[in-house]
DNA sequence: ACAAAATTATACCGATTGGTATATTTTTAC
DNA sequence: GTAAAAATATACCAATCGGTATAATTTTGT
């Protein structure tokens, strides 16, 4: 059974990562966390040590739930060169999907947190390559398996996706058009096909 | 002749530009400024109406000598392509150029704006239309000269490549690793000789 | 050179910042 | 049920926030 403060913790988490993530690090104040979490600065530092623990905390906290959203759609196949297409099919969704948090973590405290808070940036990094890794691991399978051609460098690749991926969030968001993913999504099944494709 | 104030004015932003653009607005103190121009808040505020019309000026003011650097590389060559391939070629030095102004305005204040101050991200969506537009001309230039392909969509990839190279500036940037511009624009080269070309 | 005008510096404003010490309340263990 | 412990609320701290009124200085036109 979880202690009390443990439900807390959570509860604050909950509340808070999303306005991290939307307002950014100094523009988010303890004021702001208190209202609306309802809770009081006592309640806050009872939890946390400081704004900058949360801050991470709270970025881990959204990170880990969006990634554990597109490892279940993943697992919609065996297949690695289907588990790809399933990457992109997933992301067309993910502009709905991560305002619910607040917009993309990994953009969002990735520009923020950049000459600004080495600590958080670092945390982004990590996520990034974890990433990165993944879809490499899937890529490097899907050659074992003959889907992919060996001609293929995955961890190349996987960085390539991935940065298509973070280009067309940025402009989805800021230009709020779902144009860009939807574009960049069938651009991206299209070089499956046509690139990967053993 | 500029007037003292217009000298002034032109010095701030000289000054506070990067500063908007590295820190973003929120994070950006009125005592940043005054310490970094070694003037004082009678100054700043003699010349700026406030902190917001500040930023915002600061954002146009890089905007304005970027956009000039690029109109300048494109104006190479008279051919379309050619001018496409200019572009490419810009971004792969972009990394260093664009740390010079602290950073890609387009993608930190893009992102610090949004949910955050509507009139500097309304600022930020009116640039990324002219570059959009601008290059979308190109192509369309490109067509009637008969050197790219009639079946290609202008403004539509025009934003395709935005959004990639959006991508390739934030993966940049987050990862201080300049492989992710280099490899998207290796990739933007490709899909100009192997997809627009006529 | 001098007065008027423009520009910059100083001093101050109330509000808010992140953080803490302590008091109060709630939960836990027996 | 009660005392100890844990968690939360309250009250306060110095520092800083953006902004302004006014004083001092500098520039300008003649």
């Amino acid at each position: 059974m979880l202690t009390k403060s443990e439900h807390t913790k959570q509860y604050i988490l909950e509340i808070v990562a999303p306005i991290f993530n939307r307002y950014g690090y100094a523009a988010t104040s303890l004021s702001d966390l208190t209202s609306a979490t309802g809770l009081t600065k006592g309640a806050i530092y009872g939890n946390f040590k400081n704004k900058e623990e949360l801050a991470i905390t709270a970025f881990k906290h959204t990170v880990k739930k969006l990634m554990s959203l597109i490892a279940k759609h993943i697992a919609k196949s065996d297949s690695p060169i289907q588990k790809l297409y399933l990457i992109a099919d997933f992301y067309k969704d993910y502009y709905k999907l991560s305002k619910t948090y607040g917009g993309c973590p990994v953009l969002n405290i990735g520009v923020d947190a950049n000459n600004q808070n080495s600590e958080l940036l670092d945390k982004v990094r990590v996520v990034i390559e974890r990433i990165q890794d993944q879809v490499a691991t899937i890529i490097e399978d899907g050659i074992e398996a003959g889907e992919i051609s060996t001609e293929i460098n995955a961890m190349q690749y996987a960085k390539r996706l991935d940065s298509m991926i973070q280009g067309a969030i940025f402009m989805t968001y800021t230009m709020d058009d779902e144009f860009y993913m939807n574009d960049s999504m069938n651009q991206i099944e299209d070089m499956i096909t046509n690139e990967l494709k053993a």
